[in-house]
DNA sequence: GAGAGACTCGAACGAACGTTCGATCGTACA
DNA sequence: TGTACGATCGAACGTTCGTTCGAGTCTCTC
């Protein structure tokens, strides 16, 4: 609270004055996350109907998103525990509302469901893929630019490492 | 510290006696972990000689380990920054020893080199999707065996959603 | 049996953290 | 002019946490 204090250029007690304390920052944080994440993908989706299209745009907006705001990630990474209640239930929906939307564009990818791998564990790793990249991405030294990066998460989702790619 | 000593059936103070600190626990803990996951790689490794056996060879070893683990890989994945110094030189060798097997591994699923996908990127991806299920997989519930969540994690890195898998 | 050393502990210290309290300042409205 | 209210602040409170200190016990050795 004194980082974001002095980060807000107020002083310690000021903040409490517009939020009742720190867990409510932090359901804000995760909240808005999450809902301008599924927004901004229906948005982004709106009249594309290849279905891998429409996945390699779900892939680029989250990138793109969590790319210029790392911290959020981080945050909704590491601080999923510690909400409680009505707050966790709050953060709670939206994430599974995000969840299933990429979930369902990957089920489109195959109409003939039962078949090969379980869609929910592939989705599982696909956000696997695409979230653990803050561990590793340094917007300034890398050479892959955010789209770049996005493009070939999801051929590698898509096709895998053997046929994927453009070689 | 103080959960530490409970767990460990000893005074808060008697830590004292046998680490010097909070940061040398997390050195150790990292430390172990790193270097047990690559010398159980090398062994597990050792008669398969199939690129993609050797693959499904090396994720089954990761999953099984922090499946099994898993308060290891929360460690690892949340409190790389916290060392510092030697110790921080001394972990990130073991990672990046650890890594380079693993990404040596997907090479060699390619000879041809210089085409299609990004083979350091790939590695990358495929330590998110095998690092990130610590989110999602809780042992007692899911009815995924650890052998199984490894089999798919691989199928879906070499062949992609779309070929992977049985169907 | 005296001394050394490994081991253990209760108690407390100092810092960091989230939070609260009481007061002050400025502005809008009667 | 008085006052009610939003905004802001310094100071402090209570808790948690990592760490330290001094003393105690036990065992093994000379």
């Amino acid at each position: 609270m004194r980082r974001v204090a002095a980060e807000a250029e107020v002083s310690l007690a000021g903040i409490y004055h517009y939020v009742s304390g720190k867990e409510e920052l932090l359901y804000w944080i995760q909240f808005h996350t999450f809902d301008s994440l599924l927004r901004g993908l229906e948005e982004s989706l709106g009249n594309v109907t290849d279905p891998r299209r429409r996945l390699e745009t779900a892939v680029r907006n989250h990138v793109r998103h969590f790319g210029e705001n790392m911290h959020e990630l981080k945050i909704c990474a590491r601080e999923l525990e510690t909400l409680e209640g009505a707050a966790y239930d709050a953060v709670h929906e939206r994430r599974r509302a995000y969840f299933e939307a990429v979930h369902q564009l990957v089920r489109e990818l195959k109409p003939n469901r039962g078949t090969g791998l379980n869609s929910w564990i592939a989705t599982a790793n696909l956000f696997g893929m695409i979230n653990w990249f803050y561990q590793w991405y340094e917007a300034g030294r890398s050479q892959v630019s955010l789209d770049d990066l996005a493009a070939q998460q999801t051929a590698l989702f898509l096709d895998g490492f053997i046929a994927g790619g453009t070689g």
